[in-house]
DNA sequence: GAGTATCTGTACAGATCTGTACAGTAATTC
DNA sequence: GAATTACTGTACAGATCTGTACAGATACTC
């Protein structure tokens, strides 16, 4: 058996690499050259680059959502609050220096027919998503919860592209402001 | 002197390519297929194929902003009006079959370091449609135009995403009710 | 410490990609 | 109709990319 810490270290870095610089754009040999991992023992941990590309793509949902919740749970003072501390958690990511847009944005512009394997994990993965702020707008018992959690969802894809190309000062702080108008709107 | 024709041909043909497939994705012998032209006078008409993206960006840049402005000014019924149309013709550009996403995205996402030329291009050209965006919030006699042209981006990148990735149904029409609601709130 | 599993490094086959060379053909110009 | 200009087609150099082969090194196991 192979040990799975070679693996994992072989996903982990490769994340990186493919979110700072891309898909097609990215050679197994940078990844080579970047890891320190031989060639022969990445191929023996994914059967190709798709499968590598796929496995990451799987970990990113599995890092970002846990990540979100996370910080939400954290920064969120009541049940009623949570929702809203979406854009405060999207702020931080936004001000992290690595961000740079969201990695199923890319993803799934660069693979971009509907049967792509890829093109589907993005799919699902803001899907998911929309189900977790689906549960937060139900939990802070707002009306309408399948309306909110599109509108949640809207203004977070627009404040990720904002973000990534500097289209404003503070997407995040503004798209919080929004939401919050929307809801008071519907009580 | 070459023909301008050709130039032209060259030009829009591989824009539909590049929109369809993506930027690394998409060979110049990809293009010599699709459009019947030979490779010797794609390089005749463009220095490399760097220089041809460049012209696919400026020139998609002309068309979106030139389709908008008209589909806006032919679906208001009024100045007040016009900077909600804005929704009604992405509503119809989603609806388009060839519909993919925006261009822009997708070439600042294959394309993300910030001294990148494409990534420039795709800022510029969102900057220009915010622009856009504020003169048609000014005609509408709002207040603090700054502040809805931001808003009016976020809901126009957030639809686009939610549109690419089929994330709710109408999500053109969803942003314009958000519009509408918060401008409401303004007054 | 012998044997086995894991990893490295290099080398390379085969495909693909950018860009060029060049001979020949079609169209324009004078 | 001769000369120039524009275009095609093929061929190819050189770079790069995916994936494999294989010999040797390193680490783990019993």
């Amino acid at each position: 058996m192979l040990r799975p810490s070679k693996k994992e270290e072989i996903l982990q870095k490769s994340l990186d690499i493919f979110y700072r610089n891309g898909f097609h754009a990215t050679g197994v040999d940078l990844i080579v050259k970047e890891t320190g991992i031989s060639k022969t023992t990445i191929y023996a941990n994914f059967k190709n680059k798709e499968a590598l590309i796929a496995a990451v793509l799987e970990r990113r949902d599995e890092n970002f959502s846990c990540w979100l919740e996370q910080r939400v749970n954290h920064l969120a003072q009541s049940e009623q609050d949570k929702i809203y501390c979406v854009f405060d958690a999207l702020e931080e990511w936004f001000n992290e220096p690595a961000f740079s847009s969201c990695m199923f944005i890319k993803a799934s512009s660069e693979f971009q027919e509907r049967d792509n394997t890829f093109y589907m994990q993005s799919v699902q993965h803001k899907l998911k998503l929309k189900d977790y702020f689906l549960n937060l707008v139900k939990l802070a018992q707002l009306p309408n919860p399948e309306l909110v959690a599109n509108t949640v969802v809207m203004l977070k894809e627009g404040a990720i592209i904002s973000a990534h190309l500097s289209l404003m000062p503070h997407p995040a702080a503004h798209a919080k402001t929004m939401l919050k108008e929307l809801v008071s709107n519907l009580k």
